[in-house]
DNA sequence: GCGTGAATATGAATATAATTCATTCTTTTA
DNA sequence: TAAAAGAATGAATTATATTCATATTCACGC
């Protein structure tokens, strides 16, 4: 019924003093802007101005509405000019996924970092232990989703961060430490310690033990790498790990590690986005920072990283 | 280029979940909703919602809008009511001009009973002592005026409110007093003091001293009553005024008071409204409050008062 | 008063925008 | 994987807004 026009008619009208005026302002003949006033007054039932005096005066109810269109249509003016914000890619949503449980080292500053020069970009992270993030970016539920595994999907894009070894982290005291690689079959004795998530989803698993048809000797789990690396240190077992994610324990001589197989157990962590995203400026320049701040982080705790 | 219908458009699909069920609820089809929000969106270069999942959800830019539309819409139907009120006659605005300098005896107490019961009604009183108020009236820039001069306009419509006597009030030593009923001729050897404002506009010019034609030894002025009376009591001249307005100092016996000419000097008060007007209850109701009130008052200071 | 110029109002014609209908494409669920 | 429900699309239709041409009203000067 009542419609923003209609708020910028009066606003224009009392600004303007006449009809012709206001209607010059608002590209309209003041036959229009006539026709106009009387329908909305009409359909309202009062009159909203007087026109018997020049320049034209509000009545009260009149009044009444220039004091509504004075509150709603500088709200309507700045959501516009958000919307165009939204538009230019300078603001927006990034529902961030991760399928690693290491990769909060090198997220989480890469987040504060964007953080302060994209305000108006809504981050969010979350981990995906217990579903399936990619359906999730392609539908647009997620918006980024941190992965090492690239599986070609209609409209998603991939791009590689890193490529880092997986080892086997073993107790210092541990006889494997005397072997400079680990065959598959060592493990038949051996305790396997995992995160708590389906095997699909290990690469010690699927790259490395199913290929051989090896299964360990039992299989226990831990939430945190930290929990992981205190059972191995302590002889409980052993755990299959980015040489990233152990490298500070390595150095402070808690564990050791060995390569696993002939030629090492690699994968390459991908950040995935949704194709049309990927020209938004705000999730670009995600990208950006992100390998930055993995190359950054990798340096510093003397990994050898090798970009894919 | 943003319209309400369009927040109404965002919050109908967001609070159904899809567009078959929003439409249903804003009297469309699903196709007009689609078209709708496909227009907007181009126009934005934003899209809103991901349709790609079911129920249909937000996006940022969509959160944004729907923020906007949860502060405007509530506005828009607050005002939407309020015209309702003003176009049923329960709000509106009442300016009112007041002629004669005694009349806020009686007003006062009308206006504040008035205001108890019209909270949404506007009321402002203002004296017309320096400018004409009927064509004021008669272009809206008032709507009630209280005058002792109906003159015959377009559209005004004139509501009696009573009749009085206007008396002459001299000290109560003055040799007038003698007399049951003073001639205009025995005012040509007083000082006759007046409200400031135009002789026109005084009955005793001209309903009585004009059409015997005499004039007064002197004339001054006072701005208030009380200051008439005092000067009148010590002797410094006389005064017309009405008789409600001299009741209090009568019965104090400060001053004494006498009828002018043969058959005393009268006059009726009325309220002016425009005849537009004369159905609206706010304004129905004042006239009415007003007739009320002063009749309480004049019977209060036992003057009697005849209803024309 | 009465006439003049400027402002506003009105009616019919026109242009624009919104809605529907019929159909196709997509997503979800059984 | 098929069926059903939801959403998108294009063309036709309808409703709405705007203009043009003209009439009316108002303010101001004589």
């Amino acid at each position: 019924m009542l419609e923003l026009k209609h708020l910028r008619t009066i606003v224009a009208i009392t600004e303007y003093g006449s009809l012709v005026l206001a209607a010059e302002k608002l590209f309209l003949t003041h036959s229009a802007l006539s026709h106009q006033l009387k329908e909305i007054e009409s359909r309202l039932g009062v009159s909203l101005f007087i026109r018997k005096s020049r320049p034209v005066r509000l009545t009260a109810a009149g009044e009444r509405l220039l004091e509504t269109a004075r509150s709603v249509l500088p709200i309507m003016t700045s959501t516009e000019r958000d919307m165009q914000r939204f538009a230019g890619g300078e603001a927006g949503r990034l529902h961030i996924a991760i399928e690693c449980h290491s990769c909060f080292d090198w997220l989480m500053p890469a987040i504060n970092q964007y953080r302060n020069h994209w305000k108006d970009v809504e981050v969010d992270l979350s981990t995906a232990f217990n579903f399936v993030p990619l359906p999730a970016l392609q539908k647009g539920r997620l918006d980024v989703v941190i992965t090492s595994e690239p599986k070609p999907l209609n409209g998603i894009h991939y791009e590689p961060l890193f490529r880092f070894e997986i080892l086997l982290a073993v107790a210092n005291t541990h006889p494997l430490t005397q072997l400079e690689r680990v065959p598959a079959t060592a493990l038949r004795n051996e305790t396997l310690i995992t995160y708590p998530v389906d095997q699909e989803r290990l690469d010690i698993f699927t790259q490395f033990l199913r290929p051989a048809d090896v299964e360990p000797l039992a299989i226990r789990t831990a939430e945190l790498t930290l929990m992981m690396v205190q059972l191995v240190a302590s002889g409980r077992g052993v755990c299959a790990l980015p040489n990233w994610a152990l490298a500070p324990y390595l150095q402070g001589g808690h564990i050791s590690a060995m390569s696993l197989g002939e030629t090492g157990l690699f994968s390459t962590l991908y950040l995935a986005v949704r194709e049309e995203q990927l020209d938004t400026p705000y999730v670009r320049e995600f990208i950006n920072i992100a390998k930055e701040t993995c190359f950054q982080t990798l340096e510093g705790i003397n990994v050898v990283a090798t970009l894919h």
